[in-house]
RNA sequence: GUCCCUAUCGUCUAGCCCGGCCUAGGACACCGGCCUUUCACGCCGGCGACGGGGGUUCAAAUCCCCCUGGGGACGCCA
Protein backbone atom coordinates (compact mmCIF):
# COMPACT_ATOMS: atom_id res chain seq x y z
CA UNK A 1 0.00 0.00 0.00
CA UNK A 2 1.14 3.06 -0.76
CA UNK A 3 2.26 5.79 2.03
CA UNK A 4 -0.40 7.64 3.64
CA UNK A 5 -0.98 11.15 2.95
CA UNK A 6 -3.93 12.86 4.96
CA UNK A 7 -4.94 16.52 5.18
CA UNK A 8 -7.04 19.10 7.53
CA UNK A 9 -8.39 21.44 5.50
CA UNK A 10 -10.00 24.23 7.81
CA UNK A 11 -11.73 27.42 6.47
CA UNK A 12 -10.21 30.65 8.20
CA UNK A 13 -13.47 32.70 8.87
CA UNK A 14 -12.91 32.60 12.38
CA UNK A 15 -11.25 30.05 14.92
CA UNK A 16 -11.01 26.66 15.10
CA UNK A 17 -13.62 24.72 16.60
CA UNK A 18 -13.88 21.66 18.70
CA UNK A 19 -15.50 19.80 15.75
CA UNK A 20 -12.55 21.17 13.62
CA UNK A 21 -10.10 20.02 16.61
CA UNK A 22 -11.50 16.04 16.29
CA UNK A 23 -11.03 16.11 12.88
CA UNK A 24 -7.64 17.23 13.16
CA UNK A 25 -6.89 15.13 15.27
CA UNK A 26 -8.40 12.29 13.72
CA UNK A 27 -6.08 13.18 10.64
CA UNK A 28 -3.43 13.61 13.11
CA UNK A 29 -3.47 9.79 14.52
CA UNK A 30 -3.98 8.16 11.62
CA UNK A 31 -1.07 9.92 9.90
CA UNK A 32 1.19 9.08 12.61
CA UNK A 33 -0.28 5.41 13.21
CA UNK A 34 0.82 4.60 9.56
CA UNK A 35 3.84 7.05 9.50
CA UNK A 36 2.13 8.38 7.04
CA UNK A 37 2.16 12.72 6.12
CA UNK A 38 0.05 15.07 7.57
CA UNK A 39 -0.83 18.34 5.29
CA UNK A 40 -2.04 21.27 6.67
CA UNK A 41 -4.06 23.32 4.19
CA UNK A 42 -5.98 26.85 4.31
CA UNK A 43 -8.98 26.73 2.47
CA UNK A 44 -9.42 30.34 1.87
CA UNK A 45 -10.80 30.49 -1.88
CA UNK A 46 -13.85 32.73 0.01
CA UNK A 47 -11.46 35.81 -0.28
CA UNK A 48 -14.02 37.99 1.78
CA UNK A 49 -14.11 35.85 4.52
CA UNK A 50 -10.98 34.37 4.93
CA UNK A 51 -8.79 36.29 7.47
CA UNK A 52 -5.15 36.26 8.47
CA UNK A 53 -6.13 36.46 11.99
CA UNK A 54 -8.22 33.19 11.73
CA UNK A 55 -5.27 31.50 10.47
CA UNK A 56 -3.05 32.78 13.26
CA UNK A 57 -5.57 31.68 15.59
CA UNK A 58 -5.96 28.12 14.06
CA UNK A 59 -2.13 27.48 14.09
CA UNK A 60 -2.33 28.56 18.18
CA UNK A 61 -4.83 25.98 18.50
CA UNK A 62 -3.70 23.19 16.73
CA UNK A 63 0.28 23.59 18.31
CA UNK A 64 -1.60 24.01 21.80
CA UNK A 65 -2.96 20.75 21.11
CA UNK A 66 0.17 18.68 19.96
CA UNK A 67 -1.29 18.54 16.43
CA UNK A 68 2.38 18.64 14.21
CA UNK A 69 1.97 18.97 10.75
CA UNK A 70 4.05 17.92 8.24
CA UNK A 71 3.72 19.98 5.14
CA UNK A 72 2.29 23.26 4.94
CA UNK A 73 0.12 25.16 5.92
CA UNK A 74 -0.57 25.55 2.08
CA UNK A 75 -2.68 28.44 1.19
CA UNK A 76 -5.47 28.46 -1.58
CA UNK A 77 -5.78 31.77 -2.41
CA UNK A 78 -1.98 30.96 -3.46
CA UNK A 79 -2.98 28.27 -6.14
CA UNK A 80 -5.70 30.09 -8.06
CA UNK A 81 -3.61 29.83 -11.73
CA UNK A 82 -3.56 26.15 -10.99
CA UNK A 83 -7.40 25.86 -10.40
CA UNK A 84 -7.97 28.43 -13.14
CA UNK A 85 -5.96 26.22 -15.62
CA UNK A 86 -8.37 23.08 -14.49
CA UNK A 87 -11.18 25.36 -15.34
CA UNK A 88 -10.40 25.68 -18.10
CA UNK A 89 -9.17 21.94 -19.18
CA UNK A 90 -12.71 20.69 -18.40
CA UNK A 91 -14.37 23.61 -20.51
CA UNK A 92 -12.06 22.63 -23.38
CA UNK A 93 -13.02 19.04 -22.58
CA UNK A 94 -17.22 19.76 -22.43
CA UNK A 95 -17.15 18.42 -18.94
CA UNK A 96 -18.17 22.52 -17.70
CA UNK A 97 -19.85 24.80 -19.16
CA UNK A 98 -20.34 28.47 -18.77
CA UNK A 99 -23.86 29.58 -16.98
CA UNK A 100 -25.15 33.01 -17.82
CA UNK A 101 -27.74 33.01 -14.95
CA UNK A 102 -27.80 35.34 -11.77
CA UNK A 103 -27.77 34.90 -8.48
CA UNK A 104 -31.10 36.40 -8.23
CA UNK A 105 -32.50 34.34 -11.15
CA UNK A 106 -31.06 30.88 -9.01
CA UNK A 107 -32.86 32.13 -6.03
CA UNK A 108 -36.15 32.62 -7.38
CA UNK A 109 -36.06 29.00 -8.93
CA UNK A 110 -34.63 27.69 -5.57
CA UNK A 111 -37.88 29.18 -3.69
CA UNK A 112 -39.92 27.83 -6.04
CA UNK A 113 -38.69 23.97 -6.21
CA UNK A 114 -38.91 24.50 -1.90
CA UNK A 115 -42.38 25.45 -2.17
CA UNK A 116 -43.49 23.05 -4.87
CA UNK A 117 -41.84 20.07 -3.07
CA UNK A 118 -39.41 19.41 -5.54
CA UNK A 119 -35.38 19.33 -4.87
CA UNK A 120 -33.93 22.63 -5.55
CA UNK A 121 -31.53 22.15 -7.90
CA UNK A 122 -30.03 23.42 -10.75
CA UNK A 123 -32.39 23.27 -13.43
CA UNK A 124 -29.65 23.05 -16.43
CA UNK A 125 -30.65 26.35 -18.38
CA UNK A 126 -27.42 26.94 -19.83
CA UNK A 127 -25.85 23.00 -19.56
CA UNK A 128 -26.74 22.75 -23.09
CA UNK A 129 -26.35 26.23 -24.37
CA UNK A 130 -24.47 26.84 -28.21
CA UNK A 131 -23.20 29.97 -28.41
CA UNK A 132 -21.19 31.53 -26.09
CA UNK A 133 -21.76 35.41 -24.66
CA UNK A 134 -18.79 35.82 -23.44
CA UNK A 135 -19.48 39.53 -22.80
CA UNK A 136 -22.05 38.66 -19.97
CA UNK A 137 -21.12 37.87 -16.68
CA UNK A 138 -20.74 34.21 -15.95
CA UNK A 139 -20.20 31.01 -13.90
CA UNK A 140 -18.44 28.10 -14.42
CA UNK A 141 -20.46 24.43 -13.80
CA UNK A 142 -19.80 20.90 -13.40
CA UNK A 143 -21.64 19.10 -16.48
CA UNK A 144 -22.66 16.13 -13.82
CA UNK A 145 -23.57 13.10 -14.64
CA UNK A 146 -27.95 12.63 -15.39
CA UNK A 147 -28.49 8.97 -14.80
CA UNK A 148 -27.03 6.12 -13.11
CA UNK A 149 -25.91 5.46 -9.43
CA UNK A 150 -22.03 6.68 -7.69
CA UNK A 151 -21.33 4.30 -5.12
CA UNK A 152 -18.00 4.70 -2.61
CA UNK A 153 -16.94 2.47 0.48
CA UNK A 154 -16.87 4.90 3.35
CA UNK A 155 -14.46 4.09 5.80
CA UNK A 156 -16.05 4.66 8.85
CA UNK A 157 -19.46 4.10 7.32
CA UNK A 158 -19.83 1.67 5.26
CA UNK A 159 -21.34 2.04 1.35
CA UNK A 160 -22.88 4.83 0.46
CA UNK A 161 -24.83 5.32 -2.49
CA UNK A 162 -26.11 8.35 -4.32
CA UNK A 163 -28.73 8.34 -7.68
CA UNK A 164 -26.69 11.29 -10.02
CA UNK A 165 -30.36 12.39 -10.88
CA UNK A 166 -29.93 14.12 -7.36
CA UNK A 167 -27.30 16.26 -7.91
CA UNK A 168 -27.09 19.39 -9.66
CA UNK A 169 -24.31 21.45 -11.76
CA UNK A 170 -22.65 23.23 -9.29
CA UNK A 171 -20.35 26.16 -9.63
CA UNK A 172 -16.85 25.38 -9.57
CA UNK A 173 -15.73 29.11 -10.82
CA UNK A 174 -17.33 32.32 -9.53
CA UNK A 175 -18.41 35.45 -11.67
CA UNK A 176 -15.12 36.82 -10.01
CA UNK A 177 -12.69 33.90 -11.48
CA UNK A 178 -12.03 32.30 -8.26
CA UNK A 179 -13.30 28.63 -7.60
CA UNK A 180 -15.19 27.64 -5.13
CA UNK A 181 -14.90 24.78 -2.53
CA UNK A 182 -16.11 21.63 -3.85
CA UNK A 183 -13.43 22.14 -7.25
CA UNK A 184 -10.19 23.08 -5.22
CA UNK A 185 -10.14 20.69 -2.94
CA UNK A 186 -10.25 17.60 -5.53
CA UNK A 187 -7.81 19.67 -7.28
CA UNK A 188 -5.71 19.99 -4.26
CA UNK A 189 -6.07 16.26 -3.08
CA UNK A 190 -5.34 14.86 -6.03
CA UNK A 191 -2.05 17.35 -6.52
CA UNK A 192 -0.86 16.65 -3.05
CA UNK A 193 -1.37 13.22 -3.73
CA UNK A 194 -4.22 12.44 -0.22
CA UNK A 195 -4.88 8.81 0.10
CA UNK A 196 -7.37 9.20 2.49
CA UNK A 197 -9.82 12.24 2.94
CA UNK A 198 -10.91 12.11 7.21
CA UNK A 199 -13.75 14.89 7.06
CA UNK A 200 -16.93 15.72 8.96
CA UNK A 201 -19.82 14.13 8.44
CA UNK A 202 -21.55 17.02 6.81
CA UNK A 203 -19.73 16.64 3.91
CA UNK A 204 -21.06 12.94 3.06
CA UNK A 205 -23.34 14.73 0.13
CA UNK A 206 -20.35 16.37 -1.21
CA UNK A 207 -18.84 13.28 -1.79
CA UNK A 208 -20.59 11.89 -5.35
CA UNK A 209 -20.16 15.12 -6.90
CA UNK A 210 -15.88 15.34 -5.60
CA UNK A 211 -15.88 11.57 -7.14
CA UNK A 212 -17.32 12.87 -10.67
CA UNK A 213 -14.70 15.68 -10.72
CA UNK A 214 -11.72 12.92 -9.86
CA UNK A 215 -13.38 10.87 -12.70
CA UNK A 216 -13.65 14.28 -14.83
CA UNK A 217 -9.53 14.71 -13.85
CA UNK A 218 -8.51 11.31 -14.73
CA UNK A 219 -7.24 10.81 -11.18
CA UNK A 220 -7.90 7.96 -8.92
CA UNK A 221 -10.07 7.96 -6.03
CA UNK A 222 -8.58 8.45 -2.75
CA UNK A 223 -10.37 6.49 0.51
CA UNK A 224 -13.12 8.63 2.16
CA UNK A 225 -13.98 8.63 5.72
CA UNK A 226 -16.63 10.57 7.52
CA UNK A 227 -16.50 11.20 11.17
CA UNK A 228 -19.71 11.86 12.65
CA UNK A 229 -20.65 15.25 14.10
CA UNK A 230 -20.59 16.64 17.57
CA UNK A 231 -23.68 17.82 19.48
CA UNK A 232 -24.96 20.20 21.95
CA UNK A 233 -26.96 19.05 24.86
CA UNK A 234 -30.50 19.08 23.03
CA UNK A 235 -29.27 17.20 20.16
CA UNK A 236 -28.57 19.96 17.56
CA UNK A 237 -25.28 20.73 15.63
CA UNK A 238 -22.62 22.32 18.67
CA UNK A 239 -22.33 25.73 18.60
CA UNK A 240 -22.06 28.92 20.90
CA UNK A 241 -25.46 28.24 22.92
CA UNK A 242 -23.88 25.30 24.75
CA UNK A 243 -20.49 27.19 25.34
CA UNK A 244 -17.55 27.26 24.41
CA UNK A 245 -16.79 26.21 21.26
CA UNK A 246 -13.11 27.65 20.61
CA UNK A 247 -10.31 25.49 21.61
CA UNK A 248 -8.23 28.55 23.02
CA UNK A 249 -11.21 28.94 24.79
CA UNK A 250 -10.74 26.04 26.73
CA UNK A 251 -7.02 26.93 27.73
CA UNK A 252 -8.20 30.24 28.65
CA UNK A 253 -10.27 28.14 31.26
CA UNK A 254 -7.90 25.93 32.71
CA UNK A 255 -7.76 23.22 30.25
CA UNK A 256 -5.08 21.43 30.12
CA UNK A 257 -4.55 20.24 26.34
CA UNK A 258 -4.16 16.73 26.87
CA UNK A 259 -7.56 16.43 28.59
CA UNK A 260 -9.05 18.18 25.43
CA UNK A 261 -7.90 15.46 23.43
CA UNK A 262 -8.07 12.58 25.22
CA UNK A 263 -12.05 13.83 25.48
CA UNK A 264 -12.03 14.78 21.99
CA UNK A 265 -10.58 11.34 20.70
CA UNK A 266 -13.21 9.25 22.91
CA UNK A 267 -16.51 11.05 21.61
CA UNK A 268 -16.84 8.82 18.75
CA UNK A 269 -14.22 6.69 18.73
CA UNK A 270 -13.29 3.96 21.70
CA UNK A 271 -10.85 1.56 22.38
CA UNK A 272 -12.65 -1.35 24.38
CA UNK A 273 -13.33 0.37 28.29
CA UNK A 274 -10.34 2.37 28.02
CA UNK A 275 -11.08 5.85 28.95
CA UNK A 276 -7.24 7.62 29.63
CA UNK A 277 -4.78 7.62 26.92
CA UNK A 278 -1.69 9.45 26.30
CA UNK A 279 -0.95 10.78 22.51
CA UNK A 280 1.29 8.50 22.16
CA UNK A 281 -0.60 5.51 23.15
CA UNK A 282 -3.25 6.73 20.91
CA UNK A 283 -0.48 7.18 17.91
CA UNK A 284 -0.44 3.53 18.77
CA UNK A 285 -3.85 2.21 18.92
CA UNK A 286 -6.27 4.93 16.44
CA UNK A 287 -8.28 3.32 13.72
CA UNK A 288 -10.82 4.50 11.66
CA UNK A 289 -12.45 0.90 11.96
CA UNK A 290 -13.49 1.74 16.09
CA UNK A 291 -15.03 4.92 14.88
CA UNK A 292 -18.29 5.29 15.66
CA UNK A 293 -21.16 5.95 13.03
CA UNK A 294 -23.59 8.31 14.95
CA UNK A 295 -23.23 11.76 15.74
CA UNK A 296 -22.34 12.28 19.49
CA UNK A 297 -23.61 15.16 22.21
CA UNK A 298 -20.71 17.20 23.99
CA UNK A 299 -20.57 16.55 27.22
CA UNK A 300 -18.91 19.29 29.63
CA UNK A 301 -19.04 16.94 32.65
CA UNK A 302 -16.82 14.44 31.34
CA UNK A 303 -14.24 16.71 29.61
CA UNK A 304 -14.17 18.13 33.19
CA UNK A 305 -13.21 15.04 34.78
CA UNK A 306 -10.60 13.92 32.41
CA UNK A 307 -9.28 17.48 33.15
CA UNK A 308 -9.05 17.07 36.69
CA UNK A 309 -7.77 13.56 36.07
CA UNK A 310 -4.69 15.35 34.19
CA UNK A 311 -4.19 18.01 36.62
CA UNK A 312 -4.02 15.36 39.76
CA UNK A 313 -1.91 13.36 37.83
CA UNK A 314 0.35 15.56 35.75
CA UNK A 315 3.74 17.24 36.66
CA UNK A 316 3.50 19.55 39.15
CA UNK A 317 6.27 22.32 37.73
CA UNK A 318 4.61 22.14 34.39
CA UNK A 319 0.96 22.62 35.66
CA UNK A 320 3.20 25.37 38.28
CA UNK A 321 4.33 27.40 34.89
CA UNK A 322 0.75 26.87 33.38
CA UNK A 323 -0.69 28.00 37.23
CA UNK A 324 1.18 31.10 37.04
CA UNK A 325 0.04 31.94 33.85
CA UNK A 326 -3.74 31.73 35.26
CA UNK A 327 -2.62 33.54 38.47
CA UNK A 328 -1.16 36.66 36.48
CA UNK A 329 -3.94 36.87 34.43
CA UNK A 330 -6.17 37.57 37.63
CA UNK A 331 -3.62 40.30 38.03
CA UNK A 332 -1.92 38.23 40.77
CA UNK A 333 2.12 38.87 41.25
CA UNK A 334 3.97 35.54 41.60
CA UNK A 335 7.29 36.99 43.13
CA UNK A 336 8.23 33.38 44.15
CA UNK A 337 7.53 31.32 41.21
CA UNK A 338 9.81 28.34 42.98
CA UNK A 339 6.71 27.51 45.65
CA UNK A 340 4.07 26.93 42.39
CA UNK A 341 4.87 23.56 42.25
CA UNK A 342 3.87 22.94 45.94
CA UNK A 343 0.82 24.72 45.72
CA UNK A 344 0.05 22.43 42.60
CA UNK A 345 0.61 19.51 44.71
CA UNK A 346 -1.85 21.44 47.62
CA UNK A 347 -4.91 22.14 45.02
CA UNK A 348 -4.59 19.16 42.62
CA UNK A 349 -6.95 17.09 44.58
CA UNK A 350 -9.79 19.63 44.60
CA UNK A 351 -9.36 21.52 41.59
CA UNK A 352 -10.87 20.25 38.52
CA UNK A 353 -9.13 23.17 36.20
CA UNK A 354 -6.44 25.87 36.51
CA UNK A 355 -8.56 28.61 36.61
CA UNK A 356 -10.53 27.15 39.66
CA UNK A 357 -6.98 26.00 41.04
CA UNK A 358 -5.53 29.57 40.33
CA UNK A 359 -8.90 31.25 42.26
CA UNK A 360 -8.48 28.63 45.21
CA UNK A 361 -4.70 29.66 45.63
CA UNK A 362 -5.31 33.45 44.65
CA UNK A 363 -5.13 33.79 48.56
CA UNK A 364 -1.32 32.85 49.06
CA UNK A 365 -0.35 35.46 46.44
CA UNK A 366 -2.42 38.51 47.82
CA UNK A 367 -1.14 41.18 50.53
CA UNK A 368 -4.27 40.12 52.68
CA UNK A 369 -6.70 37.59 52.59
CA UNK A 370 -10.42 38.45 50.54
CA UNK A 371 -12.38 38.31 53.79
CA UNK A 372 -16.04 35.97 52.87
CA UNK A 373 -18.27 37.96 55.50
CA UNK A 374 -20.19 34.90 56.69
CA UNK A 375 -17.25 33.34 57.97
CA UNK A 376 -15.54 35.97 59.75
CA UNK A 377 -19.06 36.37 61.40
CA UNK A 378 -18.63 32.45 62.46
CA UNK A 379 -15.31 31.99 63.48
CA UNK A 380 -13.93 35.20 63.82
CA UNK A 381 -15.49 36.30 66.97
CA UNK A 382 -15.05 37.34 70.67
CA UNK A 383 -15.54 33.77 71.63
CA UNK A 384 -12.38 32.41 69.77
CA UNK A 385 -10.39 35.57 71.32
CA UNK A 386 -8.75 33.45 73.17
CA UNK A 387 -8.23 30.50 71.18
CA UNK A 388 -6.34 32.82 68.77
CA UNK A 389 -4.05 34.18 71.29
CA UNK A 390 -2.81 30.55 72.29
CA UNK A 391 -2.45 30.12 68.54
CA UNK A 392 -0.17 33.18 67.51
CA UNK A 393 1.62 32.27 71.23
CA UNK A 394 2.56 28.57 69.70
CA UNK A 395 3.33 29.53 66.22
CA UNK A 396 5.82 32.44 67.11
CA UNK A 397 7.80 30.33 68.86
CA UNK A 398 6.88 27.04 66.11
CA UNK A 399 10.00 26.17 64.46
CA UNK A 400 10.55 24.93 62.23
CA UNK A 401 7.53 26.19 60.59
CA UNK A 402 7.13 22.91 58.62
CA UNK A 403 3.50 20.71 58.32
CA UNK A 404 4.72 18.12 60.96
CA UNK A 405 6.24 21.15 63.46
CA UNK A 406 3.09 23.17 63.11
CA UNK A 407 0.96 19.77 63.71
CA UNK A 408 2.65 19.39 67.08
CA UNK A 409 2.22 23.15 67.52
CA UNK A 410 -1.34 23.08 67.15
CA UNK A 411 -1.50 19.74 69.43
CA UNK A 412 -0.46 21.90 71.99
CA UNK A 413 -2.86 24.37 71.62
CA UNK A 414 -5.27 21.55 71.38
CA UNK A 415 -3.94 20.11 74.45
CA UNK A 416 -4.29 23.13 76.17
CA UNK A 417 -7.81 24.33 75.06
CA UNK A 418 -8.72 21.42 75.33
CA UNK A 419 -10.28 21.83 72.26
CA UNK A 420 -10.66 19.21 69.05
CA UNK A 421 -9.00 19.99 65.26
CA UNK A 422 -11.85 20.71 63.93
CA UNK A 423 -12.91 23.72 66.29
CA UNK A 424 -8.88 25.11 66.32
CA UNK A 425 -8.46 24.62 62.06
CA UNK A 426 -11.59 26.88 61.18
CA UNK A 427 -10.52 30.11 62.55
CA UNK A 428 -7.05 30.07 61.39
CA UNK A 429 -8.52 28.88 58.05
CA UNK A 430 -10.79 31.80 58.01
CA UNK A 431 -7.65 34.31 58.69
CA UNK A 432 -5.09 33.45 56.98
CA UNK A 433 -7.27 32.53 53.27
CA UNK A 434 -10.34 34.62 54.13
CA UNK A 435 -12.60 31.60 53.79
CA UNK A 436 -14.02 28.15 55.00
CA UNK A 437 -12.47 25.88 52.46
CA UNK A 438 -8.93 25.34 51.95
CA UNK A 439 -6.02 22.60 51.86
CA UNK A 440 -4.67 21.48 55.21
CA UNK A 441 -4.15 24.79 57.15
CA UNK A 442 -0.62 22.67 58.18
CA UNK A 443 0.25 22.67 54.44
CA UNK A 444 -0.96 26.10 53.90
CA UNK A 445 0.97 27.68 56.39
CA UNK A 446 4.54 26.83 55.52
CA UNK A 447 4.14 27.93 52.04
CA UNK A 448 2.90 31.25 53.52
CA UNK A 449 5.66 31.26 56.08
CA UNK A 450 5.88 32.95 59.62
CA UNK A 451 5.53 36.06 58.94
CA UNK A 452 2.64 36.16 56.70
CA UNK A 453 0.79 33.72 58.71
CA UNK A 454 1.26 35.55 62.25
CA UNK A 455 0.28 38.87 60.32
CA UNK A 456 -3.16 38.04 59.09
CA UNK A 457 -3.28 36.10 62.08
CA UNK A 458 -2.92 39.19 64.41
CA UNK A 459 -5.04 41.20 61.65
CA UNK A 460 -8.02 38.65 62.86
CA UNK A 461 -7.28 39.28 65.93
CA UNK A 462 -7.15 43.03 66.00
CA UNK A 463 -10.69 42.66 64.30
CA UNK A 464 -12.50 40.61 67.18
CA UNK A 465 -11.67 43.38 69.77
C1' G B 1 -40.13 19.09 0.92
C1' U B 2 -36.21 15.85 -1.46
C1' C B 3 -31.84 13.08 -0.80
C1' C B 4 -27.94 10.96 2.41
C1' C B 5 -26.50 9.11 7.15
C1' U B 6 -27.81 7.20 11.88
C1' A B 7 -30.33 4.54 16.40
C1' U B 8 -27.50 0.19 23.51
C1' C B 9 -28.30 3.67 30.45
C1' G B 10 -29.46 11.27 30.96
C1' U B 11 -24.38 11.48 28.19
C1' C B 12 -19.78 8.94 25.92
C1' U B 13 -19.44 3.97 24.80
C1' A B 14 -18.25 -2.04 24.95
C1' G B 15 -20.88 -5.98 22.77
C1' C B 16 -23.20 -6.32 16.74
C1' C B 17 -19.32 -7.90 11.23
C1' C B 18 -18.41 -14.22 12.93
C1' G B 19 -26.57 -15.03 16.58
C1' G B 20 -26.25 -18.61 22.29
C1' C B 21 -20.64 -16.91 27.13
C1' C B 22 -25.63 -10.48 27.88
C1' U B 23 -30.52 -11.74 34.12
C1' A B 24 -26.14 -6.24 28.43
C1' G B 25 -19.96 -4.45 30.64
C1' G B 26 -17.11 0.27 31.50
C1' A B 27 -16.86 5.71 32.07
C1' C B 28 -19.09 10.72 33.25
C1' A B 29 -23.15 12.67 35.93
C1' C B 30 -26.61 11.59 39.89
C1' C B 31 -28.01 9.19 44.83
C1' G B 32 -26.34 6.66 49.50
C1' G B 33 -22.35 5.10 52.86
C1' C B 34 -17.19 5.15 54.61
C1' C B 35 -12.83 8.28 55.36
C1' U B 36 -12.11 13.36 57.44
C1' U B 37 -9.37 19.85 60.67
C1' U B 38 -13.27 22.59 56.30
C1' C B 39 -14.24 21.59 51.16
C1' A B 40 -12.73 18.26 47.99
C1' C B 41 -10.17 13.70 46.68
C1' G B 42 -10.39 8.52 47.41
C1' C B 43 -12.96 3.87 48.42
C1' C B 44 -17.58 0.92 48.57
C1' G B 45 -22.60 0.46 47.05
C1' G B 46 -27.00 2.04 44.18
C1' C B 47 -30.10 4.07 40.12
C1' G B 48 -30.12 3.53 34.94
C1' A B 49 -30.42 1.29 28.15
C1' C B 50 -30.82 -2.86 23.54
C1' G B 51 -36.79 3.22 20.06
C1' G B 52 -41.48 0.43 18.04
C1' G B 53 -43.46 -3.41 14.91
C1' G B 54 -42.87 -7.45 11.78
C1' G B 55 -39.91 -11.44 10.04
C1' U B 56 -35.52 -15.42 9.82
C1' U B 57 -33.90 -19.00 13.68
C1' C B 58 -34.16 -24.10 18.49
C1' A B 59 -32.09 -19.18 19.99
C1' A B 60 -31.55 -11.98 18.13
C1' A B 61 -28.86 -6.21 21.32
C1' U B 62 -26.52 -9.04 17.41
C1' C B 63 -29.27 -10.95 10.57
C1' C B 64 -33.53 -8.83 7.11
C1' C B 65 -37.83 -5.38 6.26
C1' C B 66 -41.09 -1.37 7.67
C1' C B 67 -42.19 2.66 10.95
C1' U B 68 -40.58 6.31 14.20
C1' G B 69 -36.90 9.43 16.35
C1' G B 70 -32.25 12.13 15.59
C1' G B 71 -28.50 14.40 12.51
C1' G B 72 -26.68 16.25 7.85
C1' A B 73 -27.04 18.25 2.82
C1' C B 74 -29.75 20.91 -0.76
C1' G B 75 -25.06 28.55 -1.36
C1' C B 76 -21.45 32.53 -6.96
C1' C B 77 -19.84 29.22 2.24
C1' A B 78 -16.43 25.63 3.34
Amino acid sequence: MSKVRVRFAPSPTGYLHIGGARTALFNFLFARRHQGTFVLRIEDTDTVRSTQESVDEILKAMRWLGLSWDEGPFYQSGRFPLYKEKVQQLLRQGKAYRCYCTPEELEQKREQAMAEGRKPKYDGTCRNLKESREEKPYVVRFRSPESGVTTFEDLIKGAISFHNDELDDIIIQRTDGTPTYNFVVVVDDVEMGITHVIRGDDHVNNTPRQIHMYEALGAALPAFAHVPMILGADKTRLSKRHGATSVMAYEEMGYLPEALVNYLVRLGWSHGDQEIFSLEELIEKFSLENVGRSAGVFNPEKLLWLNSHYIKNGDSRRLGGLLQRHLERMGLAVPRPEVLPDVVVLFRERDKTLEEMAKNAAFLFRDKPELDEAAAEKFLVAANRGLLEAIILHLERCDPFTHDALEDCIGRVMAETGLKMGKVAQPVRVAVTGGTVSPSVFAILPILGREETLKRLRAALAMIK
